[in-house]
DNA sequence: GTAAAACTTGACACCAGTGTCAGAATCAAG
DNA sequence: CTTGATTCTGACACTGGTGTCAAGTTTTAC
């Protein structure tokens, strides 16, 4: 499929796709005439690449990790060197405390949304 | 307290704290000299400031809910509108949102990490 | 063959909280 | 007093993914 229809099916602007290839986190085959031509399988990989920024990874953390996974379609490419499973430790415990978070602010907002709806 | 125990005692940077002043998320007392004077309730509101910026708020929503939260101390100043309930809502719902999103990304590291640890 | 739609690269801007630096003023203690 | 630590304001930069625009090329459909 071509990026138009990436970008529609994985909502991510043709913008980042174009800048998510520049960074070397997704690849595309060329058309004779230069356009990107991608497989399906590029609409999971967007997704998770969203995903992961999300999380707040940046894209070279997330270009070492994504040879590392478990595509839909089969097996890693690669595994992960200690150096970098030492990384993701880290980050991991970064998501922890980010959920930690997220689940108090949650709290403060409903906390005040019950306040003005009546206790 | 002044400026430099409040940043200590929070982890928060002097930069950020004269930076919520501005924004009017923080009040402080001034020493006949133009010194911050903080109470001691800053140290809780300062944690709780951060821990909005973390789940994705600005500073003016911080600075329309703050008035309505029930503090450490005491009852919540004010009642929040209509409007900015519905505001709230929308903000629970990215949070929830982003929390699911952050659970799969650290599935998405931890599935890394244990194929490199072998299985 | 022609026109419209989709795609290409490149460049500039933004956001919003934070880091950092400079120069001046204040505070606390000897 | 004097001195060293702390604080003051203001300004500039950064970050890094994304929006947007421009000018040109390719593709698709008629």
């Amino acid at each position: 499929m071509r990026i138009g229809e990436l970008a529609r099916r994985t909502g991510v602007s043709e913008r980042s796709l174009r800048y998510y290839e520049k960074q070397g986190l997704l690849v595309a085959e060329r058309t004779p005439g230069g356009h990107r031509e991608y497989p399906e399988a590029a609409v999971d990989r967007v997704v998770r690449i969203q995903e992961l920024f999300a999380a707040g990874l940046c894209s070279s953390k997330i270009a070492q990790l994504l040879p590392c996974m478990r595509d839909a379609d089969g097996r890693p490419s690669a595994i992960a060197t200690p150096r970098l499973v030492a990384d993701l430790s880290a980050e991991r415990e970064r998501i922890d405390r980010m959920i930690a978070d997220l689940v108090r602010s949650r709290e403060t907002l409903d906390e005040v949304i019950d306040t003005a709806r009546g206790r």
